[in-house]
DNA sequence: CATGAATGAGTATTCATTCAT
DNA sequence: CATGAATGAATACTCATTCAT
């Protein structure tokens, strides 16, 4: 039962490591995956060598981080499929409250590829999860007759993708609710039945965009 | 007449700073504002001395940078308005040809802060002519019944400034294509009377979002 | 009776030295010296918080290791002097098996002076002892005849000390030769009547190189 | 004129990077090739950055380092054949004053293969034309009646490497002399014509030992 | 003026050693 | 006692910026 590497460590050296994986969120969330590894540490409240034993360097830190978003924005996504009365709003509410994927985003899609991260099969594996997903809700709202009928899972993404980027905040008054707004302008885009010229090309669907 | 710090260059220097500016650009858009300063030098030509003198450092160079790419963004702008017949054709074709906005923005506005710009009167100058002009647009567009009349100005900005961001470019096939579909349904977003709930707050207006 | 600390362990505990002793002798004689700690815990089946326990620090390991070899080098040089019909035939005999002597002298011996071991009674002890075997030797090689007269047992320790480190293997098909062929030709140099000038200084006497 | 990037340096350049190659030379013989880089760059009387400007890590520097012992190695071999009265002489005389060789074997030949050089075709190059010198030597005396005829360059080779190792300096009575009287020992086994066992093997030529 | 050399502060990473489990 | 986690000092290497040629 304690074969897995992470699971099956010391109770000490498991409150460290999730306390390092916390500190590395959330500095790369502020300062992209850049970040001195010692602030990490430091914000972790471990020295910079337990750091290092856990990940041995920081590729492997960022990977961490990455799987650790993906699983847990893969667990909203299930939740707001379950508890949500439509697809639509699921679609929604995963939309708001991912905060987590927000993250992924920023450190694996950022548009500079600083960092190219090495395939890791475990990631993949929750990428490829969280699409189904997706692909599921996609087309049970357009089902509903929610979601617009000439698109696909990849456009939805595509959107998401964009959207999941913080949308900067320029002046704290109108901060708050820029966001939101942005956000409801664009699900108008998504839901509205096309009012003007069609999409160019064809629908991009879950197998165009997933390895 | 050599008042002007930028045109009071012997012929040879000016065309010093323009490669380096050019070089910059480029690298900028492509790494991010953390080159190595070699970097753009080599790219530029010019030894790293000679990037020194134009520019006394990095901040300087970014500045530089900004203030260009505002000019030709607004220089676009005013193009786009003056030969475009509709003002919504205006909108839709500022936001595809502009390569130099999309660059200003991932330089100004990146959303992990990571370089603050100094202030700077002349970039916020050109800043304001922009806004300015986007503001005239978007009342036309309003006006002629194209563009959605519960949003101003500064959430246009806010749309654009997402939609600037390159959008990640996954698998070739659809690569070239996803962009445009992106941008489209986002514009369907703008242009769509309100289909659904209200937009939450009040319109975000060329005040709010400027200094 | 448990007054030795070495001898009066636990069996296990007994077990573990040796099984880190063996590792340490092995990873120095192809890493030199400084060879992480762990690598050697590792090697040795056991927990780097052991070794430490029964080797304060690297020091003493290397200590430890080096007592150890001059242990079994002297056995095996009184094993050469019991069983070869000649005193030369000793020589050779002990020139040929001494790993052990080797791995001594790359710890103890080593040109630039990487560790400087603290001095050891027991381990000079051994030493000792391991020159007057020598010493004996030699006088009886000269007394047969077969040992160049106007040297003594310090030039032997001295070619000793040089033909023990490794000759360099440099290609496959040499290199099983190569060895042999060195240790031939110098061997020729001690038992060969001086053919030519003669050597310069004083025979090197068993005193003149020992503490 | 200008096109070698060692030749084309600034005059502070060269100076520069003479000193720091020397530095490393002398700090390579006493600590081996691990020694801290600050260290050098302090001897050589420059900043850190200098040495990683001139040598970018510290591969790079033992390179240097290696074709330089090299060359010097190389123009004494060559006076010592065109200056000494006999083959035999060469050889000895190459082999005393080979400072040079001494470090070169240490760094690149050191049993305990702690770094491995990677092929550097230019001290490929110097090598070979050291062991040609060396071969036309050792045939020259074998054409003298000076040096054994049952060996060859490559035994001449292994022999030298070995002797080229410093020999360990115990007590300082006995040090100066000790290496002199080492050297006229194996001198010995290379000029007396085999008094004893033939040698095991075949003569190990030039070629059985370059690549 | 242009150049590229020199500098050193900033960061990543390793490893000996100590200490809680 | 054995274990392996935690620590931090030591060291390699990078890059912004200054300055001599």
């Amino acid at each position: 039962m304690t074969a897995d590497p992470v699971t099956g460590l010391r109770a000490d050296a498991r409150r460290n490591r999730d306390q390092i994986l916390a500190a590395a969120k959330q500095w790369f969330a502020v300062q992209g995956p850049d970040v001195p590894m010692e602030e990490i540490a430091r914000a972790a409240g471990v020295g910079i060598g337990t750091l290092y034993r856990r990940f041995p360097d920081r590729e492997a830190l960022i990977q961490a981080v990455a799987r650790d978003s993906f699983e847990k924005a893969l667990a909203e996504a299930r939740a707001a499929v379950a508890e949500e009365p439509t697809a639509w709003e699921a679609l929604v509410r995963f939309l708001h409250q991912s905060q987590e994927l927000r993250l992924t985003m920023q450190l694996a899609m950022t548009s500079p590829p600083r960092i190219v991260l090495r395939d890791d099969e475990e990631r993949n594996e929750l990428r490829r999860a969280l699409i189904e997903v997706l692909d599921t809700v996609v087309h049970a709202a357009q089902a509903e007759g929610t979601l617009r009928g000439d698109i696909d899972t990849g456009d939805v993404a595509m959107v998401f993708a964009l959207l999941v980027r913080q949308v900067p905040k320029t002046h704290d008054t109108v901060a708050g609710l820029a966001a939101e707004r942005c956000m409801a302008l664009i699900l108008d885009g998504l839901r509205a039945p096309s009012s003007g010229a069609p999409l160019p090309g064809q629908p991009i669907t879950a197998e165009d965009i997933g390895p």
